[in-house]
DNA sequence: GCAAATTAATGATTTATTCAAG
DNA sequence: CTTGAATAAATCATTAATTTGC
């Protein structure tokens, strides 16, 4: 419940100092050593992760599968209407055929 | 997801036809041009390098703040009690006292 | 009720990825 | 291109919960 709240108000991955105190301070109620502290919080996060990566990947499939759209990510690939004209040159003319490297002006839709 | 995939398997900086392909495969899920695949592509890089370099910075104050160690390890030097003995092979011996390093496994009191 | 068996959670370890520096 | 360092991701191992047949 302690490292919970501590992960709850912020703390990720503590620093030595931080483990050393925490684990001190949890000392109180058992046995307990700095890896325990610093295996707890590298676990928790993963795991927390884990979980928002499984609804995001929930999310998107229902998405693709034709459902309504849930509201976040994809609004960024609407439109694409304005876009930004290279600041500092107009399109490089050391490309040739050869063109590797990509500049976006070089995939704004010819025909639009 | 698809496009950090692709990060995570080595794409960086896509070329003209990279884009091409991976634009028309986005397409299928939403509007999508050449030129966010390319912004995607720049900004996540620079992203990921900000992301460590907030790491690193954070580290060196720490360090330089005569908070000695780094980050976490070296609590594990604390008291030594039980320590996880590796499953896999014996204690690693390479373990100098004056490692800073990373893994918990690093720091097996060399006397146990 | 109550073990054996099965499944979920958590702890600990290993492997992969990431960037910067050399 | 290689290496070092941090750490994220994947995996292994153990413990806690839950289910099942009796």
């Amino acid at each position: 419940m302690i490292l919970e709240e501590m992960y709850r108000s912020g703390v990720r991955t503590p620093s030595a100092q931080q483990i050393q105190q925490i684990t001190a301070h949890l000392s109180n109620y058992g046995r307990i050593e700095g890896k325990n502290v610093f295996y707890w919080f590298q676990n928790h996060k993963a795991r927390e992760r884990q979980k928002l990566r499984r609804r995001l990947s929930r999310h998107y499939q229902l998405l693709c599968s034709g459902h309504s759209l849930p509201h976040h990510q994809l609004y960024c690939m609407q439109d694409a209407t304005a876009f930004p004209q290279s600041r500092h040159h107009a399109t490089p003319t050391h490309s040739l055929h050869l063109v590797l490297h990509s500049h976006p002006t070089l995939f704004l839709p010819s025909h639009q």
